[in-house]
DNA sequence: ATTACCGTGCAGAATAAATGCATGATTGAC
DNA sequence: GTCAATCATGCATTTATTCTGCACGGTAAT
């Protein structure tokens, strides 16, 4: 409802180049940059000027786009209250979600919403927490489910969005299925304190929940291998490369030698998974329902977790 | 900037068909029946139901047209800011009122408006005081003269609207140049209770002005003519048939047989004009050019007609 | 029953917007 | 200093959207 340049300008805002935009909201650069130069035509202002080979918002610009939070924020309130008003859900959903929320989490939603709402047409996008904020900035998505991170720049208090705790998930610790300790159900950190570990790259965005778990109990783990994806995470188990953390959300799918086991102890690190969407939107009975299913499902998830791998 | 849809459907909440709203905007009732149908299903709500012959709001409808209005005025208010920030001014501006503030007030603003900016373009619109505030919702026109109206259905307090005293415009009276007052200055209503009077037709907007004025001292005039625009009155007067009331602004241009006189005594009625705008938009830069000059010009008028009729 | 009014659907026209490629300008690397 | 990479933009073309004008069907008043 609010003019899609007005969004364009805004996206910008945040990535600073036209490139970057046009690949944020799904345009050319060229349109973008006709955009831009149109919505500074229609309102009479210079929002943009040349810096080097890039654009840069002028003072103006970024008066604008400050100002147009609330704006925003005023717009998906009012939608949400006459959807909410009217007993209505609208006619289209979109969804993102790292991957293994978009796996585990969001793909279950999309499912149950098809069936529950035949008309409505949802669309899920795997993409990272960062990408996600922008993408709800960019209105490609409605809806993110994210790992919070307090390294994050969207505070609480971001006046762009909204965010609800979904879950706390748990990290569990897999070992090799010959390790001394596999037939245990549960373990604490200081028992693995010298085993070779397995972790993400430094800086991203498990890493620091990683360190801070073991900062906890005061112990330095060595760090023996790194792997991005929790497959190879376990496939790495699996090979005796060493121990690693799991979250219970991510599944084992009976993997071969490795076990999974409850982490016990001073420290029970978990990862705090979060659910955003654009200020004001939070009241709209759509994404009332999704939340409330995103909740169930994920419970659901969790207790049935513990049947399977512990 | 707000979805041109959204402002359609605020036109058609006042004045209910859309034949009305098409030409009110500006756009054909297939375009206007287009957009409404539109807008439903972009929003999946449903906003209109088939009454008789005509539209009808739905509940859900109503709640979203209520809800628009801070809406739109936080967007007026946000370009606003934006404006005087930048130091800016927008590329079009639409004026709106009534014949003679059209005439004597709004022909000298764009005049003027015309030469100290040269590239911004000015369109002004004939309209009586309802239509314009109808513009002004309509966004045809940015900024309206009007006749102060206390039974028009705009308060002071509407959330749409905001409106700037711009001058209270002393009604004098006109009588034929053979009138045995005619060689003074001033009169009273009570000198001239008991001659025939020219006036508009009942529930115009100036009769009640008319009317108030003679409660005001007690006596009831005796109408005898009735006429519209104030050319008619003035050539009425100029016959002989009776006289009449005629605001200062409008001016006698030399007529036959006719002399201007000041109203004194209790009643002292006057018509007031204001300045209405959309409601945020009153901060603009080029709104406030605009009231300055409209006051400074309306001075200008009132002292001059003193010089050239009285 | 007839007439006037109101909204809507459709074919075609007009307008607006997006794409893809080529270009110019700037920065950083070698 | 040259070369490559990055960025924005202009233009021709295509594509999508939007508006118009007219005809039609339903509803209310005379």
């Amino acid at each position: 409802m609010i003019d899609a340049r007005l969004i364009t300008l805004r996206v910008f805002a945040r990535c600073g180049t036209v490139g970057a935009t046009a690949e944020l909201t799904g345009y050319s650069p060229s349109a973008v940059s006709a955009q831009l130069r149109e919505l500074q035509r229609v309102l009479g202002m210079q929002l943009l000027t040349k810096d080097g080979r890039g654009l840069r918002l002028t003072a103006t610009g970024r008066f604008l786009v400050a100002g147009s939070d609330p704006l925003i924020a005023q717009w998906e309130s009012l939608r949400a209250a006459a959807m909410e008003a009217g007993d209505q859900v609208q006619a289209h959903l979109g969804l993102g979600g790292f991957s293994s929320a978009a796996a585990h989490l969001l793909a279950p939603l999309a499912a149950t919403l098809r069936s529950t709402h035949p008309s409505l047409e949802v669309q899920v996008l795997e993409a990272e927490p960062a990408r996600c904020f922008d993408l709800l900035i960019a209105e490609r998505i409605d809806l993110a489910v994210i790992v919070a991170m307090q390294s994050d720049s969207y505070g609480e208090d971001d006046p762009r969005f909204e965010q609800r705790v979904l879950l706390d998930d748990p990290l569990d610790v897999i070992i090799p299925g010959d390790h001394p300790l596999a037939s245990r159900e549960t373990a604490t950190l200081e028992e693995l304190a010298s085993e070779p570990w397995i972790t993400e790259a430094a800086g991203s965005a498990y890493h620091s929940l990683f360190t801070a778990a073991f900062t906890a109990v005061g112990v330095t783990p060595r760090i023996a291998h790194e792997a991005v994806e929790w497959e190879t995470h376990i496939a790495f188990v699996g090979a005796g490369l060493g121990v690693g953390l799991l979250p219970r959300l991510a599944p084992l799918h009976g993997a071969e030698n490795v076990v999974r086991l409850r982490l016990t102890g001073r420290a029970k690190p978990t990862r705090r998974i979060v659910a955003a969407v654009r200020r004001g939107s939070i009241a709209s009975p759509l994404i009332q329902e999704s939340l409330r299913i995103l909740q169930v499902n994920a419970n659901r998830i969790l207790t049935a977790r513990l049947e399977e791998d512990l």
